[in-house]
DNA sequence: CCGAATCCCCTTCGATACTG
DNA sequence: CAGTATCGAAGGGGATTCGG
C-alpha cells in the first residue's frame, strides 16, 4: 500500500473514514446490505435501540455521501425506501472482510 | 454471509465495531501498521492534531482490546514502544480493503 | 519522554412532543 | 408512515498543568 500522510485535511483515508465512524452509520449500511431495499420503519425495527432522530440524520448523511439512495412515494400513508447506491455496494464489499473479522475475533477483542 | 441480528448486546459486529468507531483508533492503528513499532512521540508527530490526552487514552483502549502491545523501558528518559499484536495485524489485513476503497472512492463520497 | 489529572466546552445523542 | 422540533443530559475531546 502506498505511504499515507495522516494529516488533515489532506488524507483521503481520514476524510472517508470520518463519514461513517459514528455510532450508527455502518450499522444502517449493514442492515440495508442484508435486507436489500428497506423502508424507514423496517430499519427502525431491525435496530431497536436507534431513535427516530438518529435514524433520520444518519440516513440523510449517508444519502449526501452518495452511499444510499432515497425514494419517496407520494402515497397515503407515505412510503419511503432506502437502498444502497453503486458506491454503497462497493463499500460494503470492502467492509465484508471487516464484518467477517468481527465475527471471528469477537472473543479476543472483548475478553 | 450469515444473517446478523443487529441487536445489542448480542451482535458481535456491533461489539467489535464499537471498539474503534471513534475519532482516533483506526488512525492510530493505520499509523503503526505503516511504520511498525513506534514510540509515543513518533505517533504524535504522524498525527499532528491529536492531543496527548486522546493519544494516551486511545492507546490504552487499544491495548485493553488486545490490538496493541505496549513495551516500556526503564530508562532515563523513558522509552515506550507500541506495536500491533497478532490480532491487530489480522485486523489491519481486513482493514486494507477498506483503506484501498477510501483512496479510490474519495471523490464520490466527499463531493 | 511519557504520560496522569483537572477543568471546561461543545457536540452528540436520547426522550418527548408534534406535523403532513 | 415518515419524519421535524425542542430540550437536556452525557460524555467525548481540547488546553493546560503537574509528576515519575
Amino acid at each position: 500500500m502506498q505511504e499515507l500522510d495522516l494529516k488533515f485535511p489532506t488524507c483521503p483515508v481520514r476524510n472517508v473514514l470520518a463519514r461513517f465512524s459514528d455510532k450508527w452509520s455502518l450499522l444502517v449500511l449493514v442492515c440495508i446490505l442484508q435486507n436489500g431495499k428497506m423502508r424507514y420503519t423496517e430499519i427502525r425495527r431491525s435496530i431497536p435501540d436507534i431513535s427516530q432522530k438518529m435514524l433520520s440524520s444518519t440516513l440523510k448523511h449517508l444519502e449526501e455521501d452518495n452511499l444510499l439512495v432515497r425514494e419517496a412515494y407520494a402515497e397515503i400513508p407515505p412510503r419511503v425506501e432506502y437502498s444502497l447506491t453503486e458506491t454503497g455496494e462497493s463499500l460494503m464489499l470492502a467492509m465484508r472482510m471487516l464484518l467477517d473479522w468481527s465475527l471471528q475475533h469477537f472473543q479476543e477483542v472483548t475478553q
